[in-house]
RNA sequence: GGAAGGGUGGCAGAGCGGCUGAAUGCACCGGUCUUGAAAACCGGCGAAGGUAACACUUCCGUGGGUUCAAAUCCCACCCCUUCCGCCA
């Protein structure tokens, strides 16, 4: 959520901030505009009803004095009859302004970081840099070679629940689960994570702390009969662990690493990436969050993509960095970098890792504030990224490590977790 | 799912219609004392809005209601704990 101060103090930054995202910021009906107006409309009704309120204060007590004294209140009474009367419709009305206004505040993404690069579309997007030797040579598409290895089972994954699931078996599994081990182990024991495991079911107010709700709600899965959802990513609890809470300055920065499973609806991506494993209904994933102030904030992006781009490096998977243009940059960020890996079959480079910045926008949503000492409370600045998706590291391992003969050979580092074999055949 | 108990400031814990945004203790901050520290003593110390600063308003799980007045009474819901049931 933007802050209201900021709203009022620096609206033409903020809409600035926010067009090169390539919100519409001069339509008086889009959520910036409405934002505005009802903005004004709460504050005045808010000290309309405020005013009144003091007055029903100030005699109630009064009245409650003149009891004390066994004096006669009759009259005082009978006015603050008419008053209560009064003070209950304009609260009522200045809690609807205030609810309409949260509602739109809702509604309207992160403003972007300066240093964000102005664009229009993906293609936009500014590299950063490379790393490793992308093979040239004619790869298979890993749904070939995982179906000729017996290990990816597209069709079962079909028949138990749908398209875009997938049934993994044999080395497929196991490495599955190897690649979750590898990646927490790395995270906790080199640089510094502290591990938890958390529920992948959450609450409506859980998910609006994070900006998945109000707005997205068609992307995630919702229990019937209760207002529960899926976890699309661990981003989710792993942030609100703190939600509603005042956090010690001291403390900062907490970083948090977790595996979940992840569950997206993959609404509007229909036909896109229909084959393999790509984009799945469910997919494993370990994820990385930091907690830290906003000083911080944009270094400890930088330190977070690393540790993402250390497991890429020690897979041996060739990849390049790449920062989101201002139209690019989801909802809730301020500031993303994507990792993506090389994929032979289809010679290019594939999202396996978004790393992000959110400021404040999540803290304040979340009510996740820290103080320094004696300092008032503020909210805090979060951070998340991959590191990385488990499904698509198994894709650019599987097409990657692919061999003339069919199998598969596994990155040094993995083998350990693998039984000690060194390739799948 | 059934029964009982409970949700109050960073924590613990009083309050159970008005003078209570909230006793008390702990924690924390400032001071006195001390070579220093501890102890002791004195003072301060919730959050949000609002203001130049005050004033003022709101918040005692959430939402409604009763009342001139609600943390306190009533209703609904949510959550937690314990017991029973079920169960990986």
């Amino acid at each position: 959520m933007i802050d209201r101060q900021a709203f009022r103090r620096s609206f033409d930054e903020m809409s600035a901030a926010l067009a090169r995202r390539g919100m519409d910021v001069d339509d008086p009906n889009g959520p910036w505009g409405r934002a505005r107006a009802l903005d004004t409309r709460q504050r005045e009704l808010k000290s309309q009803a405020e005013a009144l309120q003091a007055e029903r204060n100030r005699v109630s007590r009064l009245i409650g004095q003149k009891k004390g004294k066994g004096e006669d209140a009759s009259a005082e009474l009978i006015a603050m009859g008419e008053v209560s009367r009064k003070v209950k419709e304009l609260e009522a009305q200045a809690k609807e302004a205030e609810a309409a206004f949260t509602a739109v505040l809702m509604e309207i993404p992160n403003p972007l970081h300066a240093s964000v690069p102005d664009g229009n579309s993906e293609d936009d997007n500014v590299e950063i840099h490379r790393w490793g030797d992308p093979r040239r040579d004619e790869v298979p598409p890993h749904w070939d070679i995982g179906a000729d290895l017996g290990i990816l089972d597209f069709e079962a994954g079909a028949t138990l629940a749908g398209s875009r699931f997938t049934v993994l078996r044999g080395a497929a599994a196991r490495m599955e689960r190897a690649l979750m081990q590898f990646m927490l182990n790395t995270h906790v024991d080199e640089h510094g994570y502290e591990e938890v495991w958390v529920p992948a079911i959450v609450n409506r107010k859980t998910m609006t702390g994070t900006g998945q709700l109000p707005k997205f709600e068609d992307d995630l899965y919702k229990l019937e009969g209760e207002d529960a959802f899926l976890i699309p990513t661990a981003e989710v609890p792993v942030t609100n662990l703190y939600q509603g809470q005042i956090l010690d300055a001291e403390n900062l920065p907490i970083r948090h690493c977790a595996y979940t499973p992840c569950f997206r609806r993959e609404a509007g991506s229909a036909g896109r990436d229909v084959r393999g494993m790509i984009r799945q209904h469910q997919f494993d994933k370990v994820e990385l969050v930091h907690l830290t102030t906003t000083e911080r904030a944009l270094s400890d992006l930088e330190t977070l993509t690393g540790h993402a781009e250390a497991i890429l490096q020690a897979l041996e998977l060739p990849y390049r960095l790449i920062e989101l243009c201002g139209a690019d940059v989801g909802f809730s960020a301020q500031k993303t970098y994507d990792l993506e890996v090389w994929l032979p079959s289809q010679q290019c480079y594939r999202e396996i890792s978004s790393c992000s910045s959110f400021g404040q926008f999540q803290g304040r949503r979340a009510g996740i504030r820290y103080r320094k000492e004696g300092g008032k409370p503020q909210p805090v600045a979060t951070l998340n990224g991959s590191g990385l998706a488990i499904g698509r590291c198994l894709v650019a391992i599987l097409e990657n490590g692919w061999q003339q003969d069919g199998s598969v050979a596994i990155p040094q580092a993995l083998q350990g977790y693998m039984g000690g074999a060194q390739s799948i055949m």
